[in-house]
DNA sequence: CGGGCCGCCGTGAGCGTTAACATCTGGCGC
DNA sequence: GCGCCAGATGTTAACGCTCACGGCGGCCCG
């Protein structure tokens, strides 16, 4: 105990070399087998062995080696993920929840973020990553570019799922309904009276705003509504505050849908700064429900995904598709959720 | 080419199982040590013999194996993480630099997220880690009894670095001066002419929450201003906007020091709602400038982190005590810098 | 009372790599 | 022309674990 060296209160292990398996069976007076026996949890054992060597076990400060374990069994109980920007909040939140979900199966997850979106990356990343020896991959890739580069990686034997989107025909995708969401944002203004309803998108080459994008086209067609001019953005609020701005002008238009909140907060400043009233004079809704939403002058209406159900979702799918051996459909698209707040109204006159 | 099996264009890997070094060897009629050689760029082979062992490599799509070359060296080129919520956006940003700055170095990240604050999850998760074989590991700890979880943490001999707090006479600790962050917003609003400054904490028992409080309160006492009693939050912009109504009965506050800037979000709306026009009558500072800070209503003045420089340097740190062996002193905190936009004005009157 | 089975445990091999050493060339100096 | 050195390669032994065996008791059953 009272040592200078910081760690070893047990005198048994002066001699530096961390202790192994044969080292503890030693102790216990048993073979390095009943050892990993007990490790692993073999019913063959007698308990009062047992004891002994978790007793043992307890005395050399002894520490399984996985990595050694991963050598011969094959598997590391290691999940990669590859992601784009974990900053956005979506692909954080989706990760906080793969993580949990991985942790609940026992796994680990080692996350890597790709610094440039560009065609040659993500098969970098998942080569990168198998030759670590994960036991399988999750691509969360929102971009078209990347989705695609899904075809030409390196797929091996290493089961892949693509998370938020990515080519459904070759490697199974578990998403959240894009087009869905949107559709229900549209109509909502639609049901309130407005005639039409303006869209600002988000960068052309993510999935998410091309699927946003069709359903909120293919609701306006439905409903025999004109479909102005979709204006295009990337996802921040600056972009947004400036294509808000541009809509200003256009004293027309009563209803806008947004394809994030972020933007969704830069028109909302627009418009507080241009004067026109929200939701009186114009509705506004968003995508996503970032926490900060709620709280938006006004309140925001949006949709809301459900990014730890998908999570969740598509760790389960890889475990499945690890212990099968074989690819497995993906289920239905997650569904996402209208949260009516304050940025909504009936159209003015 | 056109067979049915999905990967395999070359012929010569029919025979399923995964080239090894060996095989490649044979092919290029070497030896596996050879192999071994030109992979870790041994200067002592001849070139024409690089060039067929490179050659056989692409042959059999040869992966090595890094799992068995980790069991070997001891080491696993994989860096271990601790957070909390990575949903927030200062751990996300935190993670996601750490992320950058190990993959810089040819390190592999490993996250884990504690669900749970409670004294023995963080100890809990760095056990989980070392059995993993991660040569280091980061823990990033917000809260104090993490924090002081550190100091009975099982230390063993991987080389351990705290980023945000922790008990810096036991461990390295990388941290953002948030002293001096609070002392400059303060001091930010009492130049304007404030007489006071009140103060929304953050969760009492985040060390940042604590550290910004001390801040604010000592630039407070320096200035030989009243130090009205601090009301206490927990970083959500709900419990702001709470704090921020209530603060709206209290008459003689003319400046807010808000401890993030997602709590000053929920205030703004308060003050919106009461009809407390900001800055005119009331000024109002955050903290953290988060991404939608410029386009609150009014856009937030607040005081910068950058997150990402400290992830990158905790991660030099870390990866310094690997190299040497030896625990390294860590480097001065820091500095946050005030980003004054329109939410703070002279006082009215 | 003997044989077989089962519960408990030990032995040996092998996972794919690197490290340490042994071996074999060829060229150079005397 | 011999020996020697150094550069290029091969051989062997770990690393710490799990897997597939095989052995050895004791119990039950015929």
């Amino acid at each position: 105990m009272g040592a200078i060296d910081r760690d070893d209160d047990k005198p048994s292990m002066r001699g530096r070399r961390a202790p192994v398996m044969s080292d503890v069976g030693r102790l216990a007076g048993v073979s390095h087998q009943t050892v990993s026996r007990v490790i692993n949890g073999s019913l063959h054992v007698r308990p009062e062995t047992r004891d002994r060597v978790l007793w043992a076990m307890r005395e050399l400060n002894y520490r399984p080696n996985s990595v050694a374990r991963a050598l011969v069994t094959g598997r590391s109980k290691t999940l990669g993920v590859v992601t784009f920007d974990t900053t956005l909040y979506g692909p954080a939140t989706t990760l906080y929840g793969v993580e949990r979900a991985a942790h609940e199966a026992g796994y680990f997850i080692i996350a890597t973020s790709l610094k440039a979106m560009d065609r040659s990356s993500v098969p970098e990343a998942i080569e990168r990553l198998r030759r670590h020896g994960v036991d399988g991959i999750l691509v969360i890739t929102p971009q078209e570019q990347s989705a695609e580069a899904l075809l030409h990686a390196p797929a091996g034997d290493t089961p892949l799922v693509a998370v938020e989107a990515g080519p459904t025909q070759a490697v199974p995708v578990v998403a959240i309904d894009q087009f869905a969401g949107a559709a229900t944002a549209t109509q909502h203004l639609l049901d309130l009276g407005h005639e039409t309803v303006w869209h600002i998108t988000g960068p052309p080459d993510f999935l998410e705003s091309q699927q946003r994008l069709r359903g909120w086209r293919a609701t306006l067609e439905r409903a025999g509504a004109d479909v102005p001019s979709p204006l295009v953005g990337d996802w921040s609020p600056r972009v947004g505050y400036e294509l808000g701005r541009r809509l200003t002008k256009e004293r027309s238009v009563t209803a806008i849908f947004v394809a994030n909140d972020q933007m969704a907060l830069g028109v909302l400043r627009a418009m507080h700064e241009a004067g026109r009233k929200v939701p009186e004079q114009l509705s506004v809704v968003g995508f996503d429900d970032i926490p900060e939403a709620a709280y938006f002058s006004p309140p925001l209406t949006t949709v809301r995904q459900d990014f730890d159900e998908m999570g969740s979702r598509s760790v389960r799918l890889l475990l499945q598709m690890l212990e099968t051996g074989t690819p497995v459909p993906a289920g239905p698209g997650v569904e996402p959720q209208l949260i009516v707040r304050s940025s909504t109204a009936v159209p003015p006159g």
